[in-house]
DNA sequence: AATGAATGAGCGTTCATTCAT
DNA sequence: TATGAATGAACGCTCATTCAT
């Protein structure tokens, strides 16, 4: 049985689709403003449906981040064996940039809804994580200036995917483009020593 | 007597207090997450004297961003009548980062907000308002990076401000060195005429 | 002083114009619909000025039958002296639809709100007066037919005010008419003795 | 066992039973004055069991007219397929006397509370079949007298319902003889061709 | 003759969650 | 694998009313 490609999938894709729907949702009006009726609705099942698949509301948000995690993690894993190299941090805004394509809506979901992340413990995971990469690019014995630069640097490519987004050229190339500054600043902030 | 701390103590400041409480929680918790109840809970006051100074929640936080508009305005409205020279730029880019120091909660309200601002009135408002800057510093026929350095510019300020509040260092400080890098990237974006 | 009619009047009309207000809008949306806050409004003053004139919201309404139960009671008391005659009963409808027709606005409010005038204090006041108008008219002895059209015959007034006000005929002539099918309706209850 | 009065012996018929309280209370004390936490108290339900089974408060009060509009409805489109005589008119008297004597409490409530009426889609829709079955009955082309008898006609028959309700006679005898009054009346108005 | 400021009670409504079936 | 029925807590908001000034 099982015709074709994951475990347990022949009618029993509901899981797939109450996440799907939700991080629709989610980025659409945020966390706090969509209700697991609204889901339940879209999705045409009952509300109790969805706790038969999740135990609470946030534990489907968790679960919309297990994809994402997975690659960062290993890029962060990866970056702290390597030495501090300017290339190291190159490779890393390259890959960071790449998992930003992959799981964009999910990382526009967090950027607009900071406040709620925060008390999400999924929040906190994902800031850590963030401080991890911060400090990863960091050099802290440079001058502040240059500091800001590799924060600005991961910061360019929010910049690039959220603000550009509301702009007409192709996202590929805009990320692309973005990439290209973050290299610049992360490139600059080492060219002074 | 009684100076400072009996119950009922001020007359005439309990809109200006509420505001400021509001603003205290709203930073705190989110705009959605933070319910009337609280904040007339924290004044020792009932909700129904929270309607008597405000219509509704939304006004509330409408009248938070009174004090900001302004200056924000202002400088748009300069801008717009000044030729587009780098040197308007780095001035934009300069008492743009005034206002955020001076309305500093209030604008990483806004950032760690959006997905409510959006359905606020005042989100749009507000949003306008960035789209009209970004269009102030932006030149629209150079190439796509050149494009993105200035958008990047502001958000280095907003990275500046938001992220490294995290940081040890001095919050002037800090601003100084963020704006030190968006007028680098606003520069490098005209010099490659 | 107090220049032209009636005492207490120089510049303090307010009162009046409380009572113009309240019934206008009492008629219009009905009277739990009506809060003070609106009838202030509309005044242009606070709600606490309404209680310097009245001591509750039932005061108000209380205040506007004033005017109507004068003549009512007067009409009562002076058919419960005379005898039981058609004559007399033709009079009572004669007179009883010209009270109305003073205080359209005022017995459309009461038609509209019964639900509401049964809690009010003043709504079991006007409610025994009808029963008592309504036992003027009736002829206990008759057959049921005939004491139907004595109640119909009250009713065809009301109709006559509430219904045909949404025709395009002239409010007087319509009172006339109405008045002559009521006189019909009595006159049918006596005739079959 | 527990065949009656246990605390959770029904199922499945708690939507009748909260219709049946709703319109218990809605006609005893007016729409606007009954609260929706006084409906589930008296089930002993919590408010929340109220939204399972109704979308709002309004649509409770819709759902209690629809066994209403359907007879009322085939009353008259079968009335606007016939000739307009008298016969037909009587007709139509005759069943509507009928269906207001299946929904009595309903009719007594929608005459005591037409204020309220008034600002419910139910109340648009009910006032329109109103004027419809009024149209119906008039005969537009004769003096004003006999239109008025015409919808007086209709009145007698609201009169015998709501007013006659307070007398000893039996119900049923009653609304015969306001019948036979309303007859009467459309029978006049026909008479002096 | 009126206002500014506030209250306490209540409203209709929505929410995440539970549990027997 | 789901549903039907319900709950308890909270929410934003409005109301009639009060009272010191």
């Amino acid at each position: 049985m099982s015709s074709s490609s994951g475990p347990q999938q022949r009618r029993g894709d509901t899981r797939q689709r109450i996440q799907d729907v939700a991080l629709e949702l989610f980025a659409e009006q945020g966390y706090e403003k969509t209700s697991l009726r609204e889901i339940a609705e879209r999705l045409e099942v009952t509300k109790a449906a969805l706790y038969y698949h999740f135990k609470t509301k946030e534990d489907i948000i968790i679960s919309l981040f297990d994809d994402l995690t997975g690659p960062v993690d290993e890029l962060i894993e990866w970056a702290q064996e390597q030495p501090k190299t300017l290339e190291m941090k190159r490779e890393v805004l390259r890959r960071y940039s790449e998992a930003m394509a992959a799981g964009a809506s999910l990382f526009r979901f967090m950027q607009e809804n900071q406040a709620t992340m925060r008390e999400l413990s999924i929040g906190e995971t994902m800031k850590r994580r963030l401080f991890l990469l911060v400090g990863l690019l960091q050099a802290a014995d440079r001058p502040l200036e240059d500091q800001v630069r590799c924060v600005s640097a991961l910061f360019t490519l929010h910049a690039g995917m959220m603000f550009l987004q509301h702009v007409e050229a192709d996202p590929e190339e805009t990320r692309q483009a973005a990439l290209t500054i973050a290299m610049d600043l992360i490139t600059q902030a080492h060219s002074h020593e």
